[in-house]
RNA sequence: UGGGGCGUAGCCAAGCGGUAAGGCAACGGCCUUUGGAGCCGUCAUUCGGAGGUUCGAAUCCUCCCGCCCCAGCCA
């Protein structure tokens, strides 16, 4: 499949005709391991490590691990299997900022001796009034002019654990009265001590991001270091540090982050969602994470599908979350098994039916891939269709049963509709009795007769009881935003169905696989998922024209 | 209004001086033993607005308007 051409893949362009790198083409996914990837990231993943494939260059999968109060292993694992789950690999290219530790001291100390970076003792709270404001320059801290000695020998001293948390930061000397923010006399260092997941107790001084992640870009030998928009303001600091150190210097490009419709990206929101206790872990299927995602149902293949399809571009968007669903529909549809599952149950009865007869009807695994085969369905007297399928008082273009309609069952016969009954109490339809036409059965010269509808059944004394979980968008509003995103949160995001009907080929599936349940949706097996006790999550629903005339005529 | 960025259909998004791709959504129709899938068609005389340059402007220039980001020792 041509990839889709992007401003970024004509800067690389430009730069292979200039040769401005040799002709390489390195890049790399640079996440901080402080929370579990989600569905932007899937972007960033698949447009870096797209470009190394297409270019025939590399992409690394660097962890910006800086800061240690809020990083943990856990997170660098479930990042390492999302990357490798959603089809890409780092083929020995994985490293951490933490690597360049020394380096980055190293680096720092040269700073200092070329007079470009000097020890503060401000406290955050002076720093902060020091900066100025948007409009108006900041003031010089009064330990700029320190003398290389002194600063080479506070630094060193930071490094020794000599100073509390806060006290003292190393920064560069860059101009306080920038009208970029940034440039004002960034902190490169600050004193925490802190454990590291990595390093241990090694380190009390921790480099910030705008110090470490060009350095780390420079020492990987990266050519395009391409981050989100909001890092824009942040190139010209990543560009100084670079040409103050005189060092390689990879090219930094901006594009937009990715926002869906319907839920909440930020990972301090995430976070906020699991701890809270809206949903049940990172990977609850409600989640825009890559771990909720796949577990809800979704393949790699649409991912990566989805990343295509809304390209790569510098203006601010909010894609429809219908883009992503129609990508996983569009990869199920040419791969996944067709099934007949009855979620909400209603009894119905062949009255003409002989009772203990057994057919063995031949139904099709997958219309769209013949090479799928075919399987047996067990067809008998009493069987289950969806309550949905029957209407006591059918309302207009509704092609399904009702008193004295007929309907086809797939893979079987036409049936009548010749009464039904009805719990007075609570006026519940609770069974259907029916009468079929032997002519019709599939296959033979009758079953070519029209009729309006065609449903799903599957035979009573065959069924496997199964629990769906029905999942719908986690908030109520496209854009949920402001201090009070959370009171938008969708309480009916999952509806647990107990005691639905699924035929009995489905009762040796295994997590994650994938099927369509006929004429209802796509759905997959649940890690939750026990033999006897199957469970299914929804991963989206078909598309359904019959939803949409019944709504439109209400 | 200090700096940076962005405005092309309901939502994404091509377009790079020669007369508005594509996808999603929506809406018609065909087809159908999934109201699925598939197929056909409709959907921007106009590109945030106003001027200007040009034979010709979404593309170049000027001004204006709107939205986003930046005042963490987070990334």
């Amino acid at each position: 499949m041509p990839e889709r051409k992007s401003f970024i893949r004509d800067i690389i362009d430009e730069d292979l005709k200039t040769n401005k790198y040799g002709g390489r083409v390195q890049t790399r996914f640079p996440p901080e391991p402080n929370g579990y990837l989600h569905i932007g990231h899937a972007k960033s993943i698949c447009l870096n490590f797209g470009l190394a494939r297409d270019y025939k260059g590399f992409c690394n999968l660097r962890f910006d691990d800086t800061n240690p109060t809020k990083e943990e292993m856990e997170y660098v694992e479930s990042i390492q299997r999302d990357v490798k789950w959603l089809g890409f690999d780092w083929d020995g290219r994985l490293f951490y900022a933490s690597d360049y530790f020394e380096q980055l001291y190293e680096y720092a100390a040269q700073l200092i001796k070329k007079g470009k970076a000097y020890v503060c003792d401000l406290t955050a709270d002076e720093v902060r009034k020091h900066r100025g404001t948007l409009t108006e320059p900041g003031k010089d801290s009064p330990y700029r002019n320190r003398s290389v000695e002194e600063n080479l020998d506070l630094f060193e001293r930071m490094r020794k654990g000599e100073f509390p948390d806060g006290t003292r930061t190393l920064r560069a000397k860059i101009n306080m009265a920038s009208p970029n923010l940034n440039m004002r006399d960034p902190v490169m260092y600050r004193v925490l001590h802190a454990s590291h997941h990595r390093t241990g107790e090694t380190w009390c001084v921790y480099p910030t991001y705008d110090w470490a992640h060009g350095q780390s870009d420079s020492i990987e030998q990266i050519t395009h270091s391409v981050c989100t928009l909001e890092f824009a303001d942040h190139r010209p600091l990543y560009d100084w540090f670079l040409d103050a150190l005189g060092i390689y210097h990879p090219q930094q490009i901006e594009f937009a982050r990715l926002n869906l419709t319907y839920t909440v990206m930020s990972k301090r929101k995430l976070l906020q969602l699991v701890e809270e206790g809206f949903v049940n872990g990172w990977n609850d299927p409600r989640m825009p994470t890559i771990s909720g995602l796949r577990r809800r149902g979704y393949t790699p293949k649409s991912l990566r599908l989805f990343a295509d399809r809304i390209g790569v571009a510098r203006s601010e968007s909010t894609v429809d979350v219908a883009m992503l669903e129609d990508c996983l529909r569009d990869d199920l549809n040419k791969r996944a098994r067709r099934v007949m599952a009855v979620l909400r149950p209603i009894r119905l009865v062949i009255e003409n039916y002989p009772e203990e007869v057994v057919e063995e009807l031949d139904a099709v695994n997958n219309p769209e891939d013949a090479s799928m085969g075919t399987r047996k369905l067990p067809f008998s007297k009493v069987l289950y269709i969806e309550r949905d399928d029957f209407r006591e008082d059918p309302p207009k273009k509704y092609f399904r049963l009702s008193p004295g309609a007929e309907v086809r069952l797939r893979y079987a016969y036409i049936i009548k509709c010749t009464g039904f009954k009805k719990d007075e109490k609570t006026g519940e339809i609770t069974e259907l009795q029916c009468t079929y036409d032997p002519e019709t059965r599939s296959g033979l010269p009758q079953s070519s007769r029209k009729v309006k509808g065609t449903i799903h059944w599957v035979s009573a004394q065959h069924a496997v009881d199964a629990e769906a979980r029905l999942y719908d968008r986690l908030f109520n509003i496209e854009g949920p935003g402001g201090e009070d995103w959370r009171d938008f949160i969708n309480s009916k995001a999952l509806e647990v169905l107990k005691g639905c009907k699924v035929e009995q080929n489905l009762q040796r599936a295994k997590p994650e696989e994938v099927f369509q349940f006929e004429r209802v949706g796509y759905f997959c097996v649940d890690e939750d998922s026990r033999k006897g006790n199957l469970v299914f999550n929804r991963s989206v629903t078909l598309r359904d024209t019959w939803a949409k005339i019944e709504k439109k005529d209400n």
